[in-house]
DNA sequence: CTTGACCCTAGACCTTGGTCTAGGGTCTAT
DNA sequence: ATAGACCCTAGACCAAGGTCTAGGGTCAAG
């Protein structure tokens, strides 16, 4: 077995090289993010070195935001030859989507900075503008 | 029976006044959010008409992105008399918590318009930015 | 007196992204 | 040859917030 079994690492190794737990891959593997493995006679898993890049792949894409099921199709359109306008649209729409949750949330934070500079924050509960305002009735 | 008969709600009705599901009613029940009702002989959940407000305090409180147990605190406190600092300490660190958040996708947001801004759009996925950009070796 | 709308319970199921367990086999070093 | 580290599988389990199902009881109208 020379240079091929040589380069070739187990789960750990590649888990440990990439920084993710054993479960972790295999648990890609099931979710199509990572091509079934060459076996040993044993049934041990034998990954070629570039996997390393491909999990480092993934933890960016989930990084940026991008589901398990985006980042499988992003890698499919790499390993199938996709087009650029593909990966864009992909990026684009993950964009607006991170947009939208922006928006969402700074309405939270204003409505709570509100709130947080309403409440003096002493006695007892009665009369808390943050209760009343949860209480009200908006209809 | 008189008023208090007359007065009282069915699962189905309250739900539908305070426009959630009844399983939605039943599930916040078995989370400690709401008291548990009074029953009629038959076995069926009789509401007085105050668990109407007690459920758009919920609906507005989730909608601030407060978690169902922080509600039930919330709720605890109104009920059995906390005081106005346990309610503001939860209100800013609600208000932390969705800073955080926005600060991580403003993150995602920059990264992904810079992303998408680089990229033609056109053409195979040979020498796409997004993909190399995610294939980068950053160690 | 039957039909249809409503109610009851316990518990399964859903999504997302893993993590952990049980029960076993293999490999390496001593 | 045996300990300890590593690997295998199938499947259960976690958070959060519900939603749905099966199998059954109740209530009002015609």
């Amino acid at each position: 077995m020379g240079a091929q079994t040589s380069k070739s690492l187990t789960i750990g190794r590649l888990a440990g090289q990439a920084n993710v737990g054993i479960d972790t891959v295999r648990f890609y593997e099931r979710r199509g993010l990572l091509p079934k493995p060459a076996r040993t006679p044993a049934g041990y898993r034998l990954y070629p070195p570039d996997v390393i890049a491909r999990l480092q792949f993934i933890r960016r894409a989930k990084a940026l935001g991008f589901s398990l099921d985006e980042i499988k199709t992003m890698l499919r359109l790499q390993d199938a030859g996709g087009s650029k306008s593909e990966v864009k649209e992909l990026t684009i729409h993950k964009l607006e989507e991170i947009e939208a949750k922006i928006a969402d949330l700074s309405r939270m934070r204003k409505v709570l900075k509100k709130l947080a500079s309403e409440c003096s924050g002493t006695g007892e509960i009665e009369g808390c503008p943050i209760i009343e305002a949860l209480s009200l009735d908006d209809r």
